[in-house]
DNA sequence: AATATTTTTAATCATTTGATTAATTTATTT
DNA sequence: AAATAAATTAATCAAATGATTAAAAATATT
């Protein structure tokens, strides 16, 4: 149960670790079987509790860290006191359609198991210092004063258009008769849009 | 395993049916056991084998019910030759967050096992006649022409600005500071904006 | 090299879970 | 009313599944 140092790392509690997140990310925390876990990281069965203990704690470490990985870089861009709303807007459009071409099943992962845990774990991602109480929140409200509605609209619209594409994207593939290239290349062509569409939004009427 | 008439129902196989529901899609069909839903319906586990066969069999009908429960009536819509986009949009925002509001639950559901399951249900779900070959994704073509994009976008934007709040609210939620009546109060006022948003972000630049 | 420690494995356990069975109760038909 | 069929129940089964154990193998320490 030791390791110092931290590198590409080939340990077994890394491949574990890996392969959890593969699993757990793919089919949920329900449909997930510890031996697929196993199976995926080429390891015996027993490793796992070995080295987690259980099911549900290696489960806690993954849903960490993909919600870390979700929102981390976000802090950056919304915290710039030097950049615009839409600028601000650009640069998340980019980071994270890019993100979710590499990590396509991660939002639906986090908001469905978000769904079934406790406030606490929602609490603990952070996400109110990360997005209510930052600099692009602010611009938000200050958008939000002249069309004289809730500011959360404008960043539910910008979240939707980022991330909903994802989480629908078997829906919008049967419909578009996309293959899933031609899924990535349409989610390549919404990156640039997706800024301007959310100006419209904030300027329409 | 009879029965005729088709009433308010309360027969054993309906109470089987609705219990069912609440369950898968509360909780998803891997996280779901027989059990929870023999209890919510309050009957003897075997029963729900008696009428239903297996677990399966009983999802395969909920899912399909849950389909068409989030289809039916956007066919009309979708389809009137009379109404223009805007008033198109319009209606399907009016009709689905008023829908939404009373099955939060369902797109999350719907948009999960969708995930899993094989192609084939995307194809039964005949979302391709209902909205690829509708007079709406025609007008759709038509705005998309001008602006030289894939009319796909003009849609997702549609059903994300629609939909993603209810699949990302315990997020929305706890960022906002909202109890569930905000919540909803939220989405009543934001019945209203969509359609001018959409035709905003069709407008743009 | 000998000893101790850590890691890995195969076998097994206990519980959960979907499903079945055989008996009982209720309803329907004759 | 008697006989038949349908619906319901309690008990149980078999497979799946998360977890543990005891022994073996590999690695580190003395």
């Amino acid at each position: 149960m030791k390791k110092v140092k931290k590198e590409v790392d080939n340990t077994t509690e890394d491949k574990i670790k890996e392969a959890a997140r593969v699993v757990f990310t793919r089919k949920g925390y329900a449909a997930a079987r510890t031996r697929d876990i196993a199976e995926e990281a080429g390891i015996n069965l027993a490793l796992l509790n070995y080295y987690f203990r259980s099911k549900e704690k290696l489960f806690d470490i993954i849903m960490m860290e993909n919600v870390q990985r979700f929102i981390v870089g976000a802090k950056e861009i919304l915290a710039d006191e030097e950049t615009g709303l839409k600028e601000k807007t650009e640069k998340i459009a980019m980071r994270y359609i890019d993100m979710l071409i590499l990590n396509p099943d991660l939002p639906l992962f986090i908001l469905s198991e978000l769904r079934t845990n406790p406030d606490q774990l929602i609490d603990k991602m952070g996400l109110k210092n990360v997005i209510a109480k930052s600099n692009y929140f602010l611009q938000l409200k200050e958008a939000a004063k002249a069309q004289k509605v809730n500011p959360l609209h404008y960043f539910m619209n910008t979240l939707a258009l980022i991330v909903f594409p994802f989480v629908a994207s078997p829906m919008i593939m049967n419909v578009g008769n996309l293959k899933p290239a031609d899924f990535t290349a349409l989610m390549q062509e919404r990156k640039k849009l997706i800024a301007k569409w959310v100006e419209a939004i904030i300027k329409a009427k």
